[in-house]
RNA sequence: GGCCCAUUCGUCUAUCGGUUAGGACGCAAGAUUUUCAUUCUUGAAAGAGCAGUUCGAUUCUGCUAUGGGCUACCA
């Protein structure tokens, strides 16, 4: 800076412009990023896209990404909660840098009690914030009297609190232990702009801003607001990235920021749009997943207090790569007109300026299309090995590896999840009980048991029965009695299978055996006439 | 109620003032498949409304409408 005072404007602007391309570079040799959920229960997808957005920007600038937990709240703390986050998105591949250790998370706002104490106390001193000592029921009782009531330059003289009270009485008050909160003075008529990198500049009025709770006696612990603030500077943090129910309260943010002297080094912010209900209004909730039929969370989760159950992702069948592609397009577009990336290839791709500003209702559809597609590439062994343990568990059957990878292949394109699978295979390890109506009156013709007879004889004869050999001298049986192709092999799936569906007809009977075909053909045959 | 944010096919979205408004999911039709699925082709489907700026607005501005968020000793 003294050097653009010495020289002249030419030479000034040219070095500020420098100056700005030496800050960027700096920034983004130290971004760092941080998820701070709350563990007050599962964690929601929404979140999940949250520390994703999160994750892809800080690896995008070689940055760093910090977990901490918010347990400021001490009435809703939920057991489990900071485990399930954690797994959740270790299942997903988002990886933290900082804040978690052996699988624990090592930086919770709980245990920092001293450090908001002190920065509580700095506010105070400085005439920034006050004590109120108003009880709930009091701020209730205002509420009602005083339509729209908010705790602010014009109601706090009214209220209990160290303005009102001289400090005698407020000291008295705190010595016998009274409860009390710490509020943060706005000072009213104000304009405040934010800076976001979604949307750009918001500005609000400090006069709607109310004097918000930083602290409380009843537990030691700070509000949201205040940690958030606190936490962010001291670790550093470059950029907030959040959901947008955060920026109303962003001003409020900038003030702390202002209070505490810290405005030239605050991060910046983004605020991304919500996840949106797929039908209706609103945003996406529990209930909606319940209501509709999808999960709204990573992973299963049972409330410890209500014993309620959600139902999640990994559990549904889902990989985490189809859920990690679906929910990064989910407000966020690249480039061109590809869809499928990969984690990698997401942090190589993304960009907050592509977000879009909107909410987004929460296609579920395209959540399955991306799962089967992710399905469809897989390799035939992969998904085998993925199936052998449900196959052995819930079906009792212990099929030979290779040959399920053979079932596997036929049947992939047939599937969204690993749990589709049985449906459409189950034919090539039982037998048919009974036939599927609908086929059985579109394929079952006045000729079909005589010439599935003929068909046995013809099966019967056959020595080598691979998949070539057996179509082969099918198909010249067919032709050299002039039969209808589409008749006999439907009336033969029919028999084999027990519907109208399944792989190519000579793919099931080679792996099945010619004894097992023989044996559901005679059994078809004597079902049917 | 107040404040803030947003608004392109049913859904997710592209478009950096000039396009037959593109892609994807879903839907429909056709082809392929002896069946189902896959795959391929095709189709229907959008700039919320009204002003203004401009030679020209989906794109910029304003108003209206609609949607969403926030408005706690929750995050």
């Amino acid at each position: 800076m003294v050097f653009c005072l010495l020289n002249s404007v030419n030479y000034a602007k040219n070095h500020y412009i420098w100056q700005l391309k030496l800050i960027t570079i700096m920034d983004n040799t130290k971004i760092r990023v941080r998820f701070a959920p709350s563990p007050t229960g599962a964690l929601h997808i929404g979140g999940v896209r949250t520390a994703l957005y999160n994750y892809l920007f800080a690896k995008k600038h070689a940055g760093s990404m910090i977990l901490r937990i918010e347990d400021t709240d001490s009435q809703r703390f939920v057991p489990g909660a900071e485990k399930y986050i954690i797994e959740a998105l270790t299942w997903l591949g988002i990886k933290f840098d900082e804040g978690i250790k052996n699988g624990e998370a090592t930086c919770r706002q709980s245990e920092r009690k001293e450090i908001y104490r002190k920065y509580v106390d700095q506010l105070l001193d400085a005439g920034k914030a006050y004590i109120g000592f108003d009880t709930p029921s009091e701020l209730d009782a205002k509420r009602q009297e005083i339509p729209n009531f908010q705790y602010d330059a014009h109601t706090r003289g009214l209220m209990k609190n160290s303005l009102t009270l001289s400090p005698e009485e407020t000291k008295a008050k705190i010595d016998a232990g009274e409860a009390y909160v710490v509020r943060i003075m706005i000072e009213p008529n104000q304009n405040i702009t934010i800076h976001d990198l979604i949307r750009g500049d918001v500005t609000i009025n400090s006069s709607i801003l109310d004097d918000k709770v930083l602290y409380k006696s009843a537990d030691n612990l700070p509000t949201y607001h205040l940690a958030n603030i606190v936490d962010d500077h001291l670790m550093e943090i470059s950029h907030v990235i959040r959901g947008e129910e955060w920026l109303p309260s962003a001003p409020l943010h900038v003030l702390l920021y202002r209070y505490f002297g810290w405005e030239d080094t605050m991060p910046q912010f983004a605020h991304l749009p919500l996840l949106l209900k797929p039908d209706g209004n609103g945003k996406l909730s529990k209930r909606d997943g319940d209501r509709l039929g999808f999960p709204v969370f990573p992973l299963d989760w049972i409330d410890p207090k209500t014993g309620e159950k959600s139902s999640g992702y990994r559990e549904a069948g889902y990989f985490p790569e189809a859920v990690v592609n679906f929910l990064a397009l989910l407000g966020w577009h690249a480039e061109g007109d590809e869809e499928f990336f990969t984690m990698d290839q997401l942090i190589e791709q993304f960009s907050l300026k592509r977000v879009s500003k909107s909410g987004a209702k929460f296609d579920y559809e395209k959540g399955k299309w991306f799962n089967h597609q992710y399905l469809m590439a897989k390799d035939d062994a992969e998904l085998a090995i993925a199936l052998l343990p449900l196959l052995q568990k819930d079906h009792n059957i212990n099929p030979n590896i290779d040959m399920l990878k053979s079932v596997v292949g036929l049947t992939k394109s047939r599937c969204n999840f690993i749990s589709d699978f049985w449906e459409q295979i189950h034919f090539f390890f039982e037998a048919p009980t009974s036939y599927d109506e609908k086929t059985l009156q579109k394929r079952w013709k006045e000729d079909s048991p005589r010439e599935m007879q003929e068909l046995y004889k013809v099966l019967e004869q056959i020595d080598d029965f691979s998949i070539e050999n057996s179509e082969k001298t099918v198909m010249d049986w067919i032709n050299a009695n002039s039969y209808h192709t589409g008749n006999i092999m439907n009336a033969f799936r029919l028999c084999i299978v027990g519907e109208g569906k399944g792989p190519h007809m000579f793919d099931i009977t080679t792996l099945i055996g010619k004894e097992e075909t023989l044996r559901r053909l005679n059994r078809a045959i004597k079902a049917l006439s």
